[in-house]
DNA sequence: CAGTGGTCTAGACCACTGC
DNA sequence: CAGTGGTCTAGACCACTGT
């Protein structure tokens, strides 16, 4: 007889439970900014491993509950920022209203699958735009815009050589084309050594990566990868309002 | 002795060299839906412990390389799958080419958020439309529709008591409303003990959020929470073909 | 039942932050 | 420098799958 059946059945992990406990505490007892205790006595605290609780806070971090840095401590993180990626169908990158901030441009060749998608060969360099999203004091995103130079109109005067100013220079003449239409891409991803650097994050840190292909007379005249931190931020396709937050 | 400084700094973690590895060793020496070598041999093989192995497969599987399943063992993931979620402006839920499947309807207090959204009290039940997405035979998202009942036109005749009949009983009524629009927002979560049931996934498997608002006579008639997958499908907003993966 | 991935432990050391 | 989170180990046991 007497197989276990005590109050408590188990088939419910420990990490599970402790998450549920710790969300309901982060509602009702914490606030925005607040620290929680280290990690070592939270786990002794609920008399588990400290690989255990780090599960659950893994969690909670994935979710953007918390927040946590190394050599610093874990915070209460707040609600994750609305950005809007809504297809404006009939600009382009750069256009009036645009709050990217382009801070570099070089000649590189673009990952396998852009350069197929741009339908030049791989291993061809295009110009590639830098840029990087900045909301409320906090970088959110970095994107790689890439344009193949045949499609680019002739310069006006001198091109500079590098740096911010190049890149706008690049984004001008790419504005002066007509504009066609846009796909775009949403999926899950992990942040690369360098991404991780510009978002403030850890390498392999979770990201939304969003893909876009821009179009004009018919044919892929631009790609851009967006690499959205996804523990702060939330991607709106709004017309109108953005949304609130899913259910806490 | 002399403390180690060989051909290879070490700034780099194990797991993230392993992913590395194992990364293009997907590329180069594996097909899809082929079998990876178990846990506990490619630990070996690499000269690691089991965890640390096992971060690398976590990674390669958010990233939707890798496909893993208790009992059975892990497997090279197909391409994701694109599934569009583009706001059709001017339909509603339930609409001619929705290929979702509703299974049933009930009458539950959404969750708080939902419940602003909606503008209607907490704890009210409003008519939750439970529905599936199935695509290429894999159960790829599952969405709960929330409709306060006062916005509904009376039923026609009777109105079945649930199921997928009072499901699709619901939605003709919603239909019958003039749609004004719809708003739209992503983000990472990770999947609850049902939903994980449901997408065939273990419990807090991350998951990508599709809120939606629905907009009708300049009011919210309706909202939706839909949850997608996130190692195997991509949300895409095109209005024209699919987009190719990401960098691989 | 044997074999797989999932959970958990109790340690250790490292990298980073701030004082 | 002390204190934090991040990495890593070498085990153990559990839950699940297929045969």
């Amino acid at each position: 007889m007497g197989t276990t059946q005590l109050g408590e059945q188990q088939p419910e992990p420990k990490y599970w439970h402790l998450k549920t406990v710790l969300s309901q505490a982060l509602d009702t007892e914490f606030s925005v900014g607040q620290a929680l205790p280290n990690e070592r006595e939270l786990a002794a605290r609920f008399g588990v491993a400290r690989a255990t609780l780090r599960q659950a806070l893994d969690q909670l971090e994935l979710e953007g509950r918390l927040q946590r840095r190394r050599g610093v401590g874990t915070t209460v993180a707040p609600p994750r920022v609305g950005v809007d990626v809504s297809p404006r169908q009939h600009t382009w990158p750069g256009a009036p209203g645009d709050t990217w901030v382009a801070t570099d441009c070089v000649r590189v060749s673009p990952p396998p699958a852009v350069a197929r998608l741009l339908g030049v060969p791989p291993e061809e360099p295009v110009e590639t735009v830098l840029r990087g999203l900045i909301t409320q004091g906090q970088s959110v995103a970095v994107e790689h815009l890439y344009i193949p130079s045949v499609v680019l109109p002739a310069p006006d005067g001198r091109v500079p050589a590098a740096g911010g100013d190049r890149a706008r220079e690049v984004l001008a003449r790419l504005r002066r084309l007509e504009p066609g239409g846009q796909d775009r891409a949403v999926e899950l991803g992990s942040a690369g050594a360098e991404e991780a650097r510009s978002l403030d994050r850890l390498p392999g840190s979770p990201v939304l990566i969003v893909t876009t292909r821009y179009v004009a007379a018919g044919r892929t005249v631009a790609a851009s990868v967006a690499t959205y931190r996804a523990d702060t931020c939330r991607l709106t396709f709004g017309n109108q309002a953005p949304l609130s937050l899913t259910a806490r």
